[in-house]
RNA sequence: GCGCCUGUAGCUCAGCUGGAUAGAGCAAUGGGCUUCGAACCCAGAGGCCGCGCGUUCAAAUCGCGCCAGGCGCGCCA
């Protein structure tokens, strides 16, 4: 079945085509039909006729001929149309609104999914941590933002690869390697010290324990060693928090399979180099860069762009139509020459997204927590989910926009009561689960549900809960365009907060056997719901507290 | 100095791409358990949407200029 809202926005669409033609002059061709902010202005709202308004045709007239016109197209949904100050309000049918829950029960698995990304291929990069220390709690929230974001675009019906780029060369490795041979070497009675600008936290000291004996013929045992171990505690950490890849990407095969020379070429090619001051250069600034870039140094060894200019033209050669970055705020400097690059290599820059994640700043309280990678005092993402938890660790991380700078406070993700809304969601949870378990030793089955008299449900928090049912495929459409992840979380804590007030005012088994089985069916119906969109958030919880 | 992000209720934040009287949660105040779990619900209170100018029928939302906070700015990675 048709969304009700599309069928909407595609009737006003051909509404348009019968309105004299002045006013059908500034038309964008796009119908904005949204859910209605308030009860008394129905069910979905549209702001068409305030956009087509002109001087001397007044928005009331525009909605007049749009309602007409509307009419005409004899929707058998509508119970009717209101024009108010400009606006479109259109009411259901209030048969309409209770059939949802019938749509939702019969199609679990699909219902909020959409046909938007049909043969779509989306690569989705994030996390790509450097195997050089613990993941860090910025990188957790990349994680958890970006796994969300994969699954939502999933659901979308996008074909999505996640891929992890694995930056295991270059400078950052040697002085890895001289690090940790310098912990090893300290623990066997010399004093050699860790290279000023190389790592210094407490894990290479762990890590050196392990070493049993150095292989003498293997120079680069160290960097091998480390970059090994590193990565495989990194998967360990990612998998516990529920965030698994379908690609990993090594820089390193990059160097040995030519692929930056064969960048170069392309970029030669292109007329996009030049060679000055003994260094090549990219002409970044044709490409909306403020200034160009080094790609070959003077002493002919490679800048940190190239390789990923590399690997960027891997993602475009693959054929993805849609190209997803998250990075750290560290990062953003980078963005307009990676956009550069990508568009002198010739793919679209509009398909191409930037996601930059913005800074979490951890709080005990009171308390903020000062970091400082360089000095190895963080918190790793691991210390954090053995704080919190991974679920409390990963809703925080995820309901809230992208570039909010997040204050992330330990103490209430910890905290089992009413100012924490993880709790608040479990709740809702266990007592979804409750009434179905009451239910069903009250001899009700779900079976009769599926028959049960919908037009029974009239309480006013009934058509609440059911409206905000009604906007989940809404809320999925939104995200996989817009990519603001968070607006998922922000759905359901108010599809919570609807259950709950319902709940509170009213029995959902009770004397009478036909209201019970039509709210028995809307409970059903919350629980597919709320399922599946703690799935697609990646968060689990529990069936009881 | 330049760039990116942020500035909305005491606190943490939404605000659906420019719309109707700016919304939640928490904290504080008052109220609600003999019935499906009160980790919940209900009520009132709380706002120059950082400041100014502009665009528009309409600005928290768009543009420009300030102010404040965070982060970044290498032939480092």
């Amino acid at each position: 079945m048709k969304e009700v809202r599309e069928r909407l926005a595609e009737a006003l669409k051909k509404a348009v085509d019968r309105l004299p033609a002045e006013l059908r002059e500034g038309f964008s061709g796009q119908v904005a039909v949204v859910p209605s902010a308030k009860k008394e202005f129905g069910d979905f709202t549209s702001n068409l006729a305030l956009k087509l308004a002109r001087k001397n045709h007044p928005a009331s007239e525009v909605a007049g001929f749009l309602k007409q016109a509307l009419l005409e197209e004899h929707l058998d949904f509508l119970d009717r149309v209101e024009e108010k100050s400009g606006f479109l309000n259109f009411f259901l049918k209030k048969q309409t609104r209770a059939e949802l829950i019938r749509t939702i029960l019969t199609s679990p698995e699909t219902f909020g999914s959409c046909s938007l990304g049909a043969g779509k291929k989306v690569l989705l990069e994030f996390v790509s941590a450097n195997p050089t220390g613990p993941l860090t709690i910025a990188h957790g929230r990349q994680a958890a933002f970006g796994e969300a974001l994969a699954r939502i675009l999933t659901f979308a019906g996008y074909q999505v690869t996640r891929e992890y780029y694995h930056n295991d060369a270059g400078r950052q490795i040697r002085l890895l390697g001289q690090s940790l041979k310098a912990r090893y070497e300290q623990l066997h009675g010399k004093d050699t010290p860790v290279p000023e600008d190389g790592y210094h936290g407490h894990y290479l000291i762990d890590l050196a324990r392990k070493i049993k004996s150095v292989p003498e013929d293997q120079p680069d045992f160290f960097e091998k060693f480390a970059v090994e171990e590193i990565s495989r505690s990194i998967r360990e950490d990612l998998a516990r928090f529920g965030v698994t890849f379908d690609s990993y990407i090594s820089e390193q095969t990059f160097h040995q399979q030519g692929e930056v020379q064969a960048t170069l070429r392309d970029l030669e090619k292109a007329g996009c180099l030049y060679q000055a001051e003994g260094a090549t250069w990219f002409r970044s600034t044709s490409f909306g860069d403020d200034k160009d870039r080094v790609l070959v140094k003077g002493d002919g060894s490679l800048t940190y762009l190239a390789p990923d200019i590399a690997y960027h033209r891997y993602k475009i050669v693959r054929g993805y139509d849609l190209i997803i970055d998250i990075l750290g705020p560290d990062h953003h400097g980078y963005v307009p020459r990676l956009k550069a690059a990508v568009a002198a290599l010739g793919f679209p820059q509009e398909k191409i997204h930037i996601i930059i994640v913005q800074l979490t700043t951890l709080f005990r309280g009171q308390e903020k927590l000062r970091m400082s990678t360089r000095a190895g005092e963080f918190i790793s993402l691991r210390q954090l989910m053995d704080e919190v938890g991974p679920d409390a660790a990963k809703f925080f991380f995820i309901f809230r926009r992208a570039e909010s700078h997040l204050d992330f406070d330990l103490k209430l993700a910890k905290k089992q009561s009413l100012e924490n809304p993880v709790y608040y969601l479990q709740y809702a949870h266990v007592r979804l689960l409750h009434l179905q378990q009451f239910a069903a030793q009250q001899g009700f089955s779900q079976q009769e549900c599926l028959q049960a008299d919908l037009s029974l449900l009239q309480e006013k928090e009934e058509e609440a809960l059911i409206k905000q049912l009604g906007d989940f495929p809404g809320v999925i459409e939104r995200i996989s365009q817009t990519l603001e992840v968070h607006q998922l979380a922000e759905y359901l804590l108010a599809l919570a907060r609807f259950f709950h007030s319902w709940y509170q005012h009213h029995r959902v088994v009770n004397q009478q056997r036909a209201l019970t089985l039509a709210r028995l069916a809307l409970v059903q119906a919350l629980q597919v719901v709320f399922s599946r969109a703690m799935q697609l958030l990646n968060i689990s919880v529990p069936d009881r507290m």
